[in-house]
DNA sequence: AGGCTTTTTGCAAACCATTCGCAACAGGAT
DNA sequence: ATCCTGTTGCGAATGGTTTGCAAAAAGCCT
């Protein structure tokens, strides 16, 4: 998992950039969103942190993930009727499908609607700051009865 | 705006025939629903009832609006970073762009941009509940400087 | 109208994810 | 060691929304 250990490194120096030390709760946190494939709320990134450093607090992993976010290096996500979920913001621009029944995320990302959108934008006079696409859908019923 | 009595006309049905009493408070926020033409949050809309029924309280606006919501009737959006808003569900599909400035909220729909989403959905093996897409926007600086 | 049953109301309190205030604490520079 | 400054954990506050509850209203039957 060397990408892991590069994404924790890419981490520590956008917040070192910052003026914000790296301190042994911090370094904890920025190692499991480094190695986090999925996408954990606030409270599972605390749950995974405290292996690494005990006695880490939610305060501490809230304040942290907003430092990062606004440093453009992890996306927040607000899911319908969830809790904020983070991820590391370094791949592609992607959005999200939820399977309503299991809450599994999907990622997904089509240039054409991309550009669709932009088009759209444009036309009524605006340019996208940033948008948010989710669907929420269901396994395919398998065609036959 | 015989337009606005047919859409409060359908949504007392619709909660009449969920069992639901239609009391005084409940008429005035229909009505007030009905007639709206933009996206108002429950405080914006506890407000504007208050003229018709003085002294409905907000948690009556708050179940109300759930009671609709669960009907199918009205909508229930949550931007980012501001509490519900709410419009009738009457008309055709639509998505919104946000006025990250000015907070204004813009309707549009592409069905191409619709075909899409249920072609990747479908491609990926699942079939869409439903969706939500928002384009945060910035109004087009003009051309010359 | 009167009486009975069910739903609704307004109020206050509870919720819950997230943020904040603060006094104790750690890190690094001098 | 000593300053200085940023950080911590804790508990309390926040704010939009929901809920418990006793009183009030609506519907229903006679
Ligand atoms: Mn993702
Ligand atoms: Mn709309
Ligand atoms: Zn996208
Ligand atoms: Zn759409």
């Amino acid at each position: 998992m060397t990408n892991a250990q590069q994404r924790a490194e890419h981490f520590t120096q956008a917040l070192r950039a910052a003026g914000v030390r790296i301190t042994r709760q911090r370094a904890a946190l920025l190692d499991v969103l480094a190695e986090a494939e999925d996408h954990p709320d606030a409270v599972e990134l605390h749950r995974r942190s405290k292996d690494r450093a005990p006695g880490i607090s939610l305060s501490t992993v809230y304040r942290t993930l907003t430092a990062l976010e606004e440093q453009g290096v992890i996306q927040r996500h607000q899911f319908e009727g969830a809790s904020a979920r983070f991820e590391h913001a370094d791949g592609e621009h992607h959005d999200h499908m939820i399977d309503v029944e299991t809450g599994d995320v999907i990622e997904f990302c089509s240039d054409r609607i991309e550009r669709l959108q932009a088009e759209i934008a444009r036309e009524m006079g605006y340019d996208i700051v940033h948008h948010r696409m989710e669907l929420y859908v269901r396994r395919r019923s398998n065609g036959k009865a």
